[in-house]
DNA sequence: CGAAATTTTGATCACGTTCAACTTCAGTGG
DNA sequence: CCACTGAAGTTGAACGTGATCAAAATTTCG
């Protein structure tokens, strides 16, 4: 009695946001055709570049093809905080350059190579091809719900409990981009940049690290990190992957209000 | 020389969703009549209860005309993470309805009324009306850089930073949806939210308010919040309000690539 | 191979949590 | 109208955690 959930015809098309997009909606190769045609150029951007900065202006959006990046700011103390960090299928200038000036900035890990397209032009786009826009719309929604799990990271999560949550979610992320080995990963941020996204300082970060190690729940060497105890770290983080989406690619009309509970815990 | 930089028209029509939408995108009479008709019932919910809660399956999207909430995520050792508060014009399902089951919960914080949609006839309507979809993507964006702002204020400021912050994020917010004065409005959360909002504790939340209050930048006299000193506080808090969107409602190519420096610092 | 970036380590200390008690406030029913 | 009740705000003392800073060891990369 396997019931298959959800057929989701992955097009010949390769390129990470099509994949990403076609997970939520269906696009026929002709809208495919009318997004790849909105792309204008393809860049490659050398490692530790700045692809946007806080208080320029940015009129395009910058489609990752392959490599890492991070978002950030800088307050005026000299602090940093990473927001995010941008993988293949990501759009670097989301939400930056719907703003003018843009109110972070990006800049690579590695050599990063991208597809520009302007702002207007995509808007646009996204006015033709309805499919288009509604699985930006799924875009935008997976984004939030990262940018949440992340406050909540910050928030009230042990050091300890932040470090490995976040290195199960980056395994998880580089998994969906075809980036990473069944339970290992090449870690592409230095401990600076961990402490920066967390909340932490690197020293701290390192000890942490230190702890999962000594614990036998991670295994690091050079920058292959590797899961000895998935089990015990989606325990200790308390790790949830996102659900499935609320309306699968293939339309099925869902039926009702509230079903399933699941926990139930009050203050 | 005054400069009218948009040129909005602002429609007879005042729902919360649609004024919200309208700053992005231009939505005749006939797709706001679109929109509403999409929404199946009015509902009024009462004070403390919970709209959407964590691991239950909802298909509907729940729009606030009016009233506060707030979206949280219990952990295991019963710390709460408040993701946001939710006003008048706010999507409450924005993310939690799209992932089955929820993600997070939302309770309300005092009676609330709610337009009613299910999340599929939404996402049809986003099809059939390009400009809905595009004012939805902008709606994403801007939450989306909220968040982000949120995930900088948990992260990187000082405890008197972040409640700082908080505050003027809050006016700024309710002036908005009309819901506050030029300097002062309604506090619509006890200490221990904000606490729980900010990562910090709630007797720490009331000291730092107090303060606040010492430092004669704010006053507080019931739940009315005053502002004494808002240059002192955006100073402090290093406020900067979102930037005008990069595209208006009425179009207007921007021209060309990076201008405009305000700020390079580097770690 | 040399220089720079990153990781590692240790010691000190300020900050913010925790917990508990007490006060004030708001809402309700007698 | 007041007494009663529970929620929210306020205060203090003690403790533990994670930041900070600096220096050394190691890795990475030109």
């Amino acid at each position: 009695m396997a019931v298959p959930l959800r057929l989701v015809e992955i097009p010949a098309d390769n390129h990470p946001l099509v994949t990403r997009l076609c997970r939520h909606v269906l696009l026929s190769d002709a809208e495919i055709a009318r997004l790849r045609s909105g792309f204008e150029r393809r860049l490659t951007i050398k490692n530790k570049r700045d692809v946007l900065l806080e208080g320029y202006k940015s009129h395009s959006l910058h489609v990752v093809v392959s490599g890492f990046a991070v978002r950030y700011k800088l307050l005026a103390d000299g602090k940093r905080q990473v927001l995010s960090i941008i993988l293949p299928g990501d759009i670097i200038g989301m939400p930056c350059a719907f703003f003018q000036p843009s109110i972070y900035s990006v800049t690579t890990l590695c050599e990063v190579t991208v597809d520009v397209v302007s702002l207007a032009r995509f808007l646009e786009l996204c006015r033709e091809v309805p499919s288009l826009a509604v699985g930006m719309l799924w875009y935008s929604v997976h984004e939030l719900a990262t940018y949440g799990d992340h406050i909540i990271d910050v928030g009230r999560r042990s050091p300890l409990e932040r470090i490995a949550h976040f290195l199960l979610e980056m395994h998880s992320r580089l998994r969906l981009a075809g980036c990473a080995a069944e339970s290992s990963f090449e870690m592409p941020l230095s401990q600076e940049i961990i402490g920066d996204l967390l909340g932490l300082s690197a020293p701290h970060v390192n000890r942490m690290l230190h702890e999962l190690k000594s614990e036998r729940l991670i295994s690091i060497f050079r920058r292959q990190v590797t899961f000895k105890d998935v089990e015990g770290l989606w325990l200790l983080a308390q790790f949830e992957p996102l659900p499935s989406p609320a309306i699968a690619t293939i339309p099925s009309a869902g039926n009702g209000q509230m079903d399933r509970p699941r926990s139930s815990r009050l203050a």
